[in-house]
DNA sequence: CTGCATCCACTTTGATACTG
DNA sequence: CAGTATCAAAGTGGATGCAG
């Protein structure tokens, strides 16, 4: 059941043991948002065999990255979460991340975005030396995803779904019907200003300042 | 030929599917110290068969990351190198090691040691906070590893081999016949003072500080 | 309906041998 | 030195089954 590792003591090696197998860190990505069960894991990673999903979940577990709490009297049902080790994986997905952001072409057909992902790459686009000082929330709305991101005195607290309070400013990114609702998407329509503003507009270029990601990818 | 893609418009994806599969980070890390020769990454990767090599070199190659140059009249052969795209995979490099070594047990019996491996540990592990304005070179000898870190003002320069002058601490680090040569061990032997040092000793405070990891995975 | 387990065709990996 | 060839074993993707 175990596959063989690298037979390397070196904490890249190790890593890649762990969490380096097919689908795992998209498994991870998923869950740094927010703990998710068996079947939104599946509906977020369209294309995954429910097998595969059982397996890392169980090797993940193994590895005390992933931690399966059995929900109790509401909603029953499982229910699986970072440990906290898992969530210190974060800075290794953002680096990851905003590296192969800047390899992305464009999108297949068939490609797929979730809320997770563009979360993610919000994350990744942050740019601490922008936000210094800056306190404003934003919720961002792009065809059926939502997701918001609260910046308070420079510090980023960001998911999927409406943002807690009233955001300062709600973006709703113009996308076409042939053009996937992601990150890059969203941007390209803020940029272009083909995007409905409510609550403070002044706050786009806020905005744009703080979460656009270095290049553009040509 | 081609792996299946993740089918999601997402950064992460994009990464894991360049460079996702199994032994292609390792390679990219060997890459990351200095160019080498398709023999040279297969004795830094020990276990790796000979036809997966092949295949990454070709697949990483494809994907722009490493770029496969004939060396002309001097030493005819073939070198592979890190294109600018693959350097910057380093800093994602970094983030997952320092996770992994956090995760770090003790070395199972087999396990190796490459002086690249040691170089990427102490690359995750140093501290540019604790450098500020530092200037020092040292040059570490561990077995039949050796390796140099040379501090500029607070910028580090790191590498396998001597370092390319005189440096200011040369640290022995005295390894049992039995014990692995790993980062973890040399900075376990440098603040046990189990090592021989020549030159300004009492650099090698400065050195624990800049290059401590920050948790030593209990 | 959720949360998997099983089965099977196919692909990738690992180990070894061999070649220009 | 720099790979290619071959083949068994393991892993993956896809479909389906099934208990709570």
């Amino acid at each position: 059941m175990k596959r063989r590792d690298f037979g390397q003591y070196c904490g890249l090696a190790r890593a890649l043991e762990l969490v380096g197998e097919r689908w795992a860190l998209l498994i991870v990505r998923d869950l740094t948002i927010r703990p998710r069960r068996y079947t939104d894991l599946q509906a977020g990673l369209p294309g995954i065999p429910t097998n595969v999903l059982a397996t890392r979940l169980k090797e993940l577990e193994q590895a005390g990255v992933v931690e399966r709490r059995v929900a109790p009297a509401p909603q029953r049902g499982v229910v699986y979460a970072l440990t906290p080790v898992g969530q210190e994986l974060e800075p290794a997905l953002l680096a990851l991340g905003r590296w192969g952001a800047a390899q992305l072409g464009d999108p297949q057909p068939g490609d797929h975005v979730s809320a997770e992902g563009v979360t993610l790459n919000l994350r990744a686009a942050f740019r601490p030396a922008e936000a210094e000082g800056v306190t404003a929330s934003f919720e961002i709305h792009a065809r059926d995803i939502v997701l918001h991101a609260v910046l308070t005195d420079g510090k980023l607290e960001s998911g999927v779904g409406p943002a807690p309070g009233k955001p300062d400013l709600t973006i709703t990114a113009q996308i076409a019907d042939d053009e996937l609702a992601s990150y890059r998407a969203i941007i390209r329509a803020a940029k272009c200003g083909l995007v409905d503003l409510a609550g403070r507009r002044e706050l786009l270029e806020t905005f744009l300042k703080v979460f656009t990601p270095a290049r553009p990818a040509s």
